[in-house]
DNA sequence: GGTTAGTGATTGTTGAACAATCAATCGAGT
DNA sequence: ACTCGATTGATTGTTCAACAATCACTAACC
């Protein structure tokens, strides 16, 4: 039904851009720090620039993008500190979701699926599927604490990280270690054992923070 | 330099009608639920259709209006499920940013301060003002957390609470009690008993909850 | 070489226009 | 009289074209 290749699952035509140009955030085809152009990026998107703007501000509200006055929008560079921030955070709410969650959680279903799928996606070497399971994983842990206004800014925070995460390179590296860990932390909780499973992810969440921060640090001495 | 009377902080057209809508918000001069005409609040506004459909991206972003395609937007009405989350999230938040800040954390200027507003608003019998000095005082508290996504968080469950606040009427009720309870939570902290100050602040968080949603529940019994 | 004026390009904002969609009115048929 | 359906009207969704405002870069000038 649409002109286009692709049928998207939202329904306004700036939804669709600004998933277009997720899309292509993620996948590193927009490197942080790149201008958009208006013009260009509305052509290249088939949309107006009235449209692409409503796009833009999205983005700009999911952290994505940063908007300049007068001088455009830029894909965001994630900064050391917001890194670390995402991880505090991440740390607080994701710890003490899983701690004060009852036993049979329905998200705990989402969690095994996540787990699985990061599993078959190691075993065929797909690191960035990996990756978007891993994700899913945790966002699963954070629905366990029935918030939706936790689960949105979860969301903006996974979008951040993500970027950051294309800023490095070596995604095997960033994400292998941690697939085993979420079963862990997947076993103990179905056990009950839900301040073991919290007492695993604080350390892991400090591991993949050090990780991160190193690799950051590593690759962008400035 | 500006047509209008009133000089604003910010400088994109777009958010200088947004924050004049949250004033209007706020004030309870739009009730929610009610329809928002884009033509009619557009030339109230002084303001083009395409800047004021920005202006209301960004409300309907901070959970202040809701859209509907095709239906146009209205004033969001909070719901009960939304205010109990509300609280779920600010006693996971307010009580771990107390518990686990430092002893003489800048932001506590900023309670102290909020604090003193808020007496000084509740001798001039100004419940409105009151209001608005407690919500100071409570981002006070997250600030304790120095992260920009939680603050960021806070600000949009503070406008999300006020908008429920605004639909109960009685504020002197609403607000009177927590004056003198933000008094003994800021002393208790900087005596440096942190967890004894969120031990306190999380009963007083049940009690706001009980009180508001016992409230809700009488005003709105469908 | 440093400063300043100018120039070009891009964004910010507006207005008008048309298509798409929803809601309510009105009418036909039973 | 009641239900179902089509027409109409109004509002939103989107695009286009235009102009004002601002920024970055260039080049002249001292």
């Amino acid at each position: 039904m649409a002109q286009l290749d692709e049928a998207e699952d939202s329904n306004s035509r700036a939804d669709q851009a600004a998933e277009q140009l997720r899309r292509l955030l993620i996948a590193g085809d927009l490197v942080p720090g790149q201008r958009l152009s208006e013009t260009a990026v509305s052509e290249r998107l088939g949309v107006s620039r009235n449209t692409l703007r409503e796009a833009f501000r999205m983005l700009t509200h999911e952290r994505l993008l940063v908007h300049k006055p007068h001088a455009g929008v830029f894909v965001a560079v994630p900064s050391l500190a917001s890194i670390i921030d995402i991880y505090r955070v991440r740390r607080m709410i994701e710890c003490q979701a899983l701690r004060s969650s009852p036993a049979r959680h329905p998200a705990s279903r989402r969690m095994r699926a996540a787990m699985e799928s990061a599993q078959a996606s190691r075993d065929a070497d797909d690191w960035l599927a990996v990756g978007t399971a891993n994700m899913e994983f945790h966002s699963a842990i954070v629905a366990l604490a029935d918030s939706d206004h936790l689960d949105r800014l979860y969301a903006n925070i996974s979008a951040e990280l993500r970027l950051a995460f294309g800023l490095l390179d070596d995604p095997e590296y960033l994400h292998r270690p941690y697939v085993d860990r979420n079963a862990a932390v997947l076993e103990l909780y179905l056990a009950g054992d839900s301040a073991g499973a919290a007492s695993v992810l604080e350390d892991y969440l400090l591991l993949s923070e050090r990780t991160i921060v190193a690799a950051y640090a590593r690759q962008l001495p400035a």
